[in-house]
DNA sequence: TATTGTTATACTCTATAACTATA
DNA sequence: TATAGTTATAGAGTATAACAATA
């Protein structure tokens, strides 16, 4: 005669698991994003940015003259959210606005010396962080975790 | 003598590129999560999901009788807002809330049959939804994708 | 008719403070 | 004194609609 099994609830103490979740790439990519973002934006902070003005403002130091409207596809933000976004990196005297030439509605967006200088201090900043994360890792795992995380970005994308 | 070398503007059509961003973990992972989410929020949709409501109900298949610090805690959301979550699981008739042996103030989940086997449908879809993410690198890489998230994710979260 | 920049607005997600009832 | 569940609330981040100016 078989023994009753005694399913094994859950008491404080035993160990409660995501072992499904942790099969999926959504739910892993979800949890390491959410303790990157949170790490960067600490650094961030000393130098009064947030993830997305760092962005914004790596774009236009990269590239001079861009349209709001071109950096707001560069970094996948819809345009009405950029306005306040380049109004806090025009206020501190990061970047410039001027008239487009050749097209009165645009504007095209500079980065100053000093929103250079600043970009170029953070991007250090943030490429060290980045040595400390690839410390858990090879530098081939890396390559193949920046190619992955490209390819399944680019697969989702073109469906649409 | 050399002749003045001219900086190319950001034209409208010139192309406008975020290489600098793209050397950094931080901004591809918040790129493929940002593409992801939205794929994922758009199958569950029909199941009447959300990603953490399709989460909770997962963890609370997974390990019956979880208290709800317990599931807080491991998909890693603050226990104010689990509420509203096992809220809607509960009215749904997904899960349910009882009281927990031993411990007055606590409660513990159970799904029911529904829930069971609306999650197995939705485990189900998403399972071969990420088949198509994985189409897209072979099963080496996803394997390195997968372990170096969860090294990443640790390395950040063991400092603190 | 479409696009650029803008304002206003709403909705989701996440975080904190504070309460209650228990431990 | 600390913990479990709860309520209320506030702050990011993100999305849509609609407008003026211009193409």
């Amino acid at each position: 005669m078989a023994a009753a099994v005694r399913v094994k609830l859950a008491e404080p103490g035993r160990v409660v698991a995501d072992l499904t979740l942790r099969k999926m790439l959504g739910y892993n990519i979800k949890r390491a994003y959410i303790v990157i973002q949170a790490d960067l934006t600490r650094l961030l902070e000393p130098f009064g940015l947030r993830l997305v003005t760092f962005s914004a403002l790596s774009v236009i130091v990269d590239n001079p003259d861009i349209q709001q409207s071109q950096l707001a596809r560069t970094i996948a933000i819809v345009h009405p959210n950029l306005v306040a976004i380049v109004d806090e990196l025009e206020t501190r005297q990061l970047v410039e606005r001027r008239p487009a030439p050749g097209d009165r509605r645009a504007r095209v967006l500079r980065a100053t010396a000093a929103g250079r200088r600043l970009c170029e201090q953070a991007t250090r900043q943030m490429i060290r962080r980045e040595a400390a994360y690839a410390a858990s890792v090879t530098a081939d795992q890396r390559e193949v975790l920046f190619d992955a995380l490209k390819a399944v970005e680019n697969s989702i994308s073109e469906e649409r």
